[in-house]
DNA sequence: CGTTCGTGCAACCATTTGGTTGTACGTTAG
DNA sequence: CTAACGTACAACCAAATGGTTGCACGAACG
C-alpha cells in the first residue's frame, strides 16, 4: 500500500545501531504494543532512570519511536514504518542473494533448482567508488 | 521451508551492530553476489587493508559471512540465513504492532479497519524481570 | 633460492557508547 | 504554597569502535 521509502545510508547506520542493544529492542517491543511513559519504562529495568532516558533518546533520534507530551508525562510509542524500512533493506540483501543463485543455476545450466531467478534485482550494488 | 531458528539476544546485538556500518553493509552486498577475496574487497575502499580486514572479522564473528581458504587467498561469502534471522526478528516486531492495532480496533468496536487481527503473536514480549 | 602477495595480528590513538550521579525545571497533588 | 513526580540535561568515567602503522608468516611466482 504505502511505498515505505528506502533508508538513506546514514539513517541505516543509526537505525541498526539503535537495534544493536537488548534494552533498546525491549523498549521497542513494549512501545509497539502501546504508548509508555518514560518513567514507566524506566521502572522495568535495573539501570538508572537517566540511562533508560538515553536509550529512548537514541530510539527517538533515529526515528524508531516518537515522543508525545501528555501533561507532565512524555508518552513513547514505536514507529513501525521505520522498522519496516530496516526490514526492507534486509529484504534487498536477500533479493541480491537470490539473484546470485539464479546466475549460478544459469551457469550450471540444468534446470533451475526452484524457480530461483524471479527477476533482476532493481537495486544495484552500485556503491562503486 | 527451512525454519530459520530465532536469533539469541547476544547474537542479535552482534548482528545488528555489524549491520550498523555502511562499509560492512557494502561488503555484505558484494559477498552476497559472489565470494570475494579480502584483498579484492580491500581494494574497493579508501581505508587501509587492515581496516577492511577488521570489518570482515566483525561480519565473520557474528555469522553474517564465512571465510574459506583457497590457496593463499581467503574467500569471503555472505551467509544469507543469518540475514534472514535478523529479518525475522524485525518481522516479529511488526507482528507485535499489528496485534496492538487489532486490540485497538477491538476496543473501539466498529469493524476492524482491515482484518488486522490475524493471530495472537506467539512470541511474547515476556522479557519481564 | 629470494621476492612478492595475501593474510593475520598487535600496538596505538581519537571518538563514541553506555552507564553513573547530580542538578534544575515544569506539572500535578495536597 | 509546598511537596512530589516526571522529565531534561550536564559532567564524568570505563569500555568498545573504527581507524592507523608496523611486523611476521605461509603460499606462489620468478
Amino acid at each position: 500500500m504505502d511505498p515505505p521509502q528506502r533508508l538513506r545510508d546514514d539513517d541505516a547506520d543509526a537505525v541498526f545501531r539503535a537495534l544493536a542493544d537488548g534494552t533498546r529492542r525491549d523498549i521497542l517491543r513494549r512501545t509497539l504494543t502501546g504508548p509508555q511513559s518514560i518513567s514507566a519504562l524506566a521502572g522495568r529495568y535495573e539501570m538508572s532512570f537517566a540511562a533508560v532516558q538515553k536509550h529512548v533518546t537514541v530510539l527517538d533520534r533515529c526515528g524508531l519511536v516518537e515522543k508525545q507530551r501528555f501533561g507532565k508525562e512524555q508518552l513513547v510509542s514505536a514507529r513501525v514504518e521505520r522498522i519496516a524500512q530496516a526490514s526492507g533493506l534486509l529484504a534487498e540483501f536477500e533479493r541480491l542473494w537470490r539473484y546470485r543463485v539464479g546466475r549460478i543455476d544459469l551457469l550450471l545450466d540444468g534446470e533451475p533448482s526452484e524457480r530461483a531467478s524471479e527477476e533482476h534485482p532493481s537495486t544495484h550494488p552500485s556503491t562503486d567508488p
